[in-house]
RNA sequence: GGCCAGGUAGCUCAGUUGGUACGAGCGACCGACUGAAAAUCGGUAGGUCGGCGGUUCGACCCCGCCCCUGGCCA
């Protein structure tokens, strides 16, 4: 069966992802796979401003809500799950439409990346030994199993160093604390980036973290928190739900998280942007005219700016 | 109007009994990143120490005046 080609839509928060790839599906008859290491929370809506059902054009949303907030996503859960979705769609000839702001989630799907395994009890051992010693103490531990390995984690990150350590300790083996190349796990492979101005971008996070206080997200959290947010491991740590839990706590005026969450996103915008900036792969799309939508629908037809597809002589043109 | 406290990095504050500001946290910027990644961690840049005068070889630190902020008194 011949490939059906991929599409990505990257790039920081509040750029304008959602909606480009609502065009780009409808245009290729795609679905959307979602890539937000946040949306896959049931219950966290407008925090991590998931798109309405009632707005989603009838395209069907792959992997929003399928965890609750008890439980704690993991990159590697999430890679075994999307190349599922991945598949389905490509048995059905239909184009998988990522998108997401989560880069390492997007990397682990879309590149060639191998997780070594995991233990619970390993890893809360280390995590013990961890608050017990101090991270300096474990990076030399560590140092003296895999030196390549402390050489590449800064002796201050227990949390790497934990991982680094459990990895050794289950596969007998070493850990590779180094990126993998940036290949291709799939064939016809097409990221798209949206770039917007730095001024622009800011302007419209303040916006959307003011649409998000006017939508009732106060009232989210709250509900959330009656769920178990505040001990949920990964979820409580989300923009604006850490925020608006530490003004619920009475730590925060409820201004001072509303500006907190502001500031909080402008600066994850800066690393995803730091993240994406140093991937050669993606297609940068700008905003103005010709729009988003039109220069992608371009790239699509003109191969030579989507190289990737172009490599692949079995992916048949998309429109 | 008087008294007291305070005016030091973008913000909150340390600090020097007069000898080139050891500054810290946060923020900003840059970066690392393989099972928590909206996480975790690292690096860099920021200061004529409120203003003007004086004392001194030398003042951010002493003196005088002024301005500003907060509190108390009237």
């Amino acid at each position: 069966m011949t490939p059906v080609p991929i599409v990505a839509v990257v790039g920081p928060t509040a750029a304008g992802k959602t909606s480009l790839s609502l065009d780009i599906a409808e245009a290729v008859g795609g679905e959307i796979v979602n890539t937000d290491s946040m949306q896959v929370y049931r219950g966290m809506d407008i925090g991590t401003a998931k798109l309405p059902v009632e707005e989603r054009r009838g395209i069907p949303h792959h992997l929003l809500d399928i965890l609750s907030i008890q439980e704690s996503a993991t990159v590697a859960e999430f890679q075994q799950r999307a190349r599922e979705v991945i598949e389905d769609c490509r048995a059905r000839g239909v184009t998988p439409v990522l998108v997401g702001g989560s880069a390492l989630y997007t990397r682990a799907v879309l590149d060639e990346f191998e997780f070594p395994g995991t233990d619970p009890d390993v890893r809360a051992r280390l995590e013990d030994t961890l608050a017990e010693v101090g991270a300096l103490r474990l990076h030399q531990e560590l140092a003296a199993k895999d030196p390549v390995a402390a050489q590449r984690i800064i002796p201050s990150n227990g949390r790497r160093i934990v991982r680094a350590l459990e990895v050794i300790e289950i596969t007998g083996g070493l850990f590779s604390a180094v990126l993998p190349s940036l290949t291709y796990h799939y064939d016809g492979v097409l990221q798209v980036g949206v770039d917007i101005p730095r001024e622009v971008l800011d302007e419209r996070i303040e916006q959307r973290v003011q649409h998000m206080w006017d939508e009732g997200f106060v009232d989210e959290v709250r509900a959330l928190e009656r769920l178990g947010l505040r001990e949920a491991r990964t979820a409580s740590a989300a923009l604006g739900y850490q925020q608006v839990l530490g003004f619920l706590a009475n730590e925060l005026s409820e201004t001072g998280a509303q500006t907190g969450t502001v500031q909080a996103t402008r600066r994850f915008a800066r690393k995803q942007q730091g993240w994406y900036r140093k991937d050669p792969r993606i297609l940068w799309v700008g905003w103005g005219d010709p729009t988003p939508h039109d220069q992608v629908l371009a790239a699509l037809r003109d191969t030579s700016r989507a190289p990737e597809i172009v490599a692949d002589p079995n992916v048949p043109p998309l429109l």
